[in-house]
DNA sequence: CGCTAATCTAGAACAAGTTTCAGACTTGAT
DNA sequence: ATCAAGTCTGAAACTTGTTCTAGATTAGCG
């Protein structure tokens, strides 16, 4: 078959998404990284990790191998995509419907339990990201160090706070050493999800050991 | 060559280290088991959890691929084994010398970064051990639980309690997350060994936070 | 010692991530 | 419309973790 048809017109995108447009996408590449990633995250949610084979991945996506692999350099790059991906949803749905506690630590710890339950709906898929996330060695560094930025703005939203004092910002990254890793014992079956809230709940203390709280 | 001499007598050896003697192992197996770790660790701290093939760990061990998988069911496994074997020694060099600080946080931060140096002499040793750790699936789940309640134990010698209240559990669980996921972010290159250092400080301080100092 | 079950060995075979390559298709500029 | 450069495709090849097999060796026991 003719790999594409000649018509073919419309805008750019753009795509919302903070993509550095270091190599600005045409429309249809766009469209390929967009079913790609769907068919990334559609195989994650059935199997984990191991159900995102990058052939099948490939095949979902109508893709050729070595394009999925010119799109994203290692299955743990794609993985990692996928995370960000799913992180934007989940941060514009938080965005909705802000956490109502009276403290930052309140707020952060419901924000944080909002998403592990968003990831207790699809934990094959929360496996496949969680994995790819820790296990992603230097050359994936930028990726993962998108992911944690997001998720530190999500925390910092949920604290309420725009100038955060430098001893908040070291409560938040210990915040999310936690977060990550009561996610690995719980994905990996060694902890519950009632240790996990303790956890997450335990860690937010941390918060109240700061500066007062401080809206700009 | 023969498999093996004939020639084999002595004792058995009942390691110190506490293996479930589930299946009791004759000497030699003993011997195997211990060229096997020997091997693991060498090759890991040449080239990190790429270097440990597992091809090459039979050979450098001197036993066929099968055994190798006899003795442990996967690369995971193996490199769990490894660290298992590394934190005992660690545990052991530290009850020699425990740590000097006056409080229980500052003990604890000083033992973590006691450990913390202690890999850093062997980068890659350290990303091998620490990136199985993290990739293990469940059926790995023991041998994790096992690295992670000798990881409690080295935890609670720091603060010196022998009756850790609920409190001071959760506490050593979050400072746990936290080492784990540090050491993650430094072996991954996104953090620095001072920033490292600010995030155990940062979380040891939670125990602050816990009941007061009880010694039994 | 002689037997049987378990263990070990060498090596092939298989699975999935990754790389490579020749040729077809698109894109952008002229 | 046309050409050069870049992209995509299909398929094969390569790598390393894992499994399997047949035969040799060893361990435990009578």
């Amino acid at each position: 078959m003719p790999a594409e048809t000649k018509v073919d017109k419309v805008a750019k995108v753009e795509a919302s998404t903070a993509r550095p447009a270091s190599a600005p996408l045409t429309e249809r590449q766009e469209a390929r990284r967009r079913r790609i990633l769907h068919a990334s995250a559609q195989l994650a949610s059935r199997g984990g990790f191991d159900a995102v084979q990058m052939r099948e991945v490939a095949e979902s996506s109508q893709v050729a191998l070595g394009t999925l692999y010119r799109y994203f350099p290692s299955k743990i790059h794609l993985l990692v995509a996928t995370m960000q991906d799913q992180l934007e949803h989940m941060h514009s749905t938080l965005r909705k419907k802000p956490p109502q506690g009276d403290t930052a630590a309140e707020r952060v710890a419901e924000t944080l339990m909002r998403a592990f339950r968003a990831l207790q709906r699809e934990p094959h898929l929360a496996d496949a990201m969680v994995r790819a996330l820790t296990f992603a060695d230097r050359s994936v560094s930028p990726e993962v160090d998108q992911v944690s930025r997001q998720t530190t703005v999500i925390i910092l939203d949920a604290m309420g706070l725009e100038n955060p004092t430098p001893e908040q910002l070291s409560a938040v990254r210990v915040i999310e050493h936690t977060w990550h890793s009561a996610l690995i014992t719980w994905l990996s079956g060694r902890a519950s999800i009632a240790q996990v809230k303790i956890d997450i709940e335990t860690v937010c203390r941390l918060i109240a050991l700061t500066a007062p709280e401080d809206r700009g």
